[in-house]
DNA sequence: CTTGACCCTGTAGTAGCTACAGGGTTTCTA
DNA sequence: TAGAAACCCTGTAGCTACTACAGGGTCAAG
């Protein structure tokens, strides 16, 4: 089949699968004479493989030994459990910021909750005081990405 | 102050900094005659208050938008409000997919619980399970992207 | 024959930084 | 004083994982 088609079969778009092929994922497929791709069905299970790793947020070069170990039956497999362990970790550790994020941006919801001008903003106030403390250098320094991530 | 300093009392990056700068949401300070730039307070402030923004997870060309508030005080301040609501639906969002992706990775984890080469692998025989019934297309169409936003 | 859908390669853009490269200025020490 | 290291400058490029052109070729249907 060709490309569309296989896009088709994987919801996938067509330039996702040629940027997988260029970054060494999917392997290039043959060619007819017109130049067009010509895939089968191991390129659709490649291709599903590879989309639902990266569902489960494995990044692609992660997903790549994934796939280098399907092709090596023998190989050692405890790099697997160390990349599952690892995404978990990660996973876990964008939870805490972001249960972290949502209490904050509640609290400061609820500083506005009608219609004014910005010089009577809640909202604005707290951000500005809150910057204000920042940049009070007696205070020592507010790390904005540990929170976030 | 010069921009190592102002980085050091906001804990920024000098690079960062100018990139503030080029992407306009801090003004241009002043020069000395060698072409160093000299920051003041207000400089600061307002790099404390883009930072404590951005732990927040707002965008830049939403921070902009607050420092233009700023600067208006008179200004309905209507947006802002739907702002936050915005970034705390956004979270909420994350949270929910990143609990869902938690479950599966955690599942997928239980598979494997010692070294063994990668023909046993428990985690690769889920995954490629998982493919194999994505890649058959009687089934439909699994949506990655709505998994692991 | 024309048109629209599909295909091709290569380039560029997204967001928010971060890291050079190449060169000028300042500060400190021997 | 000289030299080295730290700091400063501008401009460019890279990261991740796509996504969207631009410009041109191929195919199928009307």
């Amino acid at each position: 089949m060709r490309i569309g088609e296989l896009g088709q079969a994987a919801g996938v778009d067509v330039e996702t699968i040629r940027f997988y092929e260029k970054s060494g994922l999917l392997p290039a497929p043959a060619r007819s004479q017109n130049g067009y791709r010509t895939y089968g069905s191991m390129h659709l299970e490649c291709l599903a493989f590879i989309r639902h790793c990266r569902a489960l947020d494995i990044p692609l070069n992660e997903v790549q030994r994934l796939l280098e170990f399907i092709e090596q039956p023998n190989a050692d497999c405890g790099d697997i459990d160390q990349l599952i362990d690892t995404q978990l970790a990660k996973v876990r550790a964008r939870l805490k910021s972001l249960k972290a994020l949502e209490k904050q941006l509640s609290s400061l919801r609820g500083r506005c909750g009608a219609n004014h001008i910005a010089s009577e903003c809640g909202i604005l106030h707290e951000l500005v005081a809150a910057a204000h403390k920042e940049a009070c250098v007696c205070h020592g320094h507010f790390e904005p990405r540990t929170l976030a991530t």
